[in-house]
DNA sequence: GGCATATAGTTAGTTAAACAACTAATCAAA
DNA sequence: TTTGATTAGTTGTTTAACTAACTATATGCC
């Protein structure tokens, strides 16, 4: 029995992700006071598309592991924000290129600001090659459940 | 800096709790699959109650981590299926104390085994000592951020 | 007793996730 | 070239989270 790695009672906290839960809580709230007007799944998409514009919402999908209902409401809140605009691509034309407006690149400094002090708050007095294996296992869950 | 651990790129995974949500995911669809037909969340707040039942909703917070307002819709919901029961208290008629139906305590058993089940999935080839420090880590992060 | 305050829970409104069913465009193969 | 399957995205429905505003009960203090 060489994963039996759960005894009953110590599960819980693993599968609601306690942790994240916690960490996207607070980060929400500094958004909120500095008066970012984001939620942190549109922040999760804007992630991506800071690193990279011009996508379409299948590899947002892909990016953000979410399901293509959730992204086309996503997309759809952004654009009311004025942040992403939906081009129709010339190639394929069932696909949706997603642009950022200008407004948008103006709140990629100071989110990332935010969300890498909240990281630091939650890491706070946890020695680096803990945290190391911590990210190693959270990957390997993922890869696992894939 | 001692807590700069995260460099720019590396911080979303930890944010969104990709793996506690493919955990969750990965549960629903064997409760599904098993005609269990209970939410995670619904089940999150089962777990505290088969443990001992008839605490008040405030207590259900507590032990959830979730607000007021969502363990009122979660006990509505719970309530439908006729899995809890709402009595409000004696001793201070504010309080609602919450008991499970005997259909509820009928599923303990399946959905927990489902439960260590996926866990034991996740954690496949994930050595136990790193399972536990990552459990550690994860807990820091939840008291640091509380 | 009467008033302020705190606590327990509910209601309303917005955002989001999961699932199923759907449209439209593309591709592949007979 | 037309038919069938695949891919991209949308829409509808249910469940849940979060905030703010609300009701009702309890408590503490004068």
């Amino acid at each position: 029995m060489p994963n039996n790695q759960f005894k009953k009672g110590e599960l819980y906290s693993f599968i609601t992700g306690k942790a994240s839960t916690a960490i996207a809580r607070r980060l929400q709230k500094k958004f909120n006071a500095a008066n970012l007007n984001l939620t942190i799944e549109q922040w999760s998409v804007l992630y991506h598309l800071w690193k990279q514009d011009g996508i379409s919402q299948q590899e947002l999908c892909n990016a953000t592991f979410r399901d293509k209902p959730s992204i086309t409401r996503l997309v759809d809140n952004l654009e009311k924000l004025k942040l992403v605009k939906r081009v129709s691509s010339k190639e394929d034309r069932r696909m949706n290129m997603i642009f950022l407006t200008n407004e948008a690149r103006k709140m990629e400094e100071a989110s990332m600001e935010l969300a890498e002090e909240t990281l630091n708050e939650a890491l706070e007095k946890v020695p680096a090659d803990q945290v190391e294996v911590c990210k190693q296992v959270l990957q390997i869950v993922y890869d696992n459940l894939r």
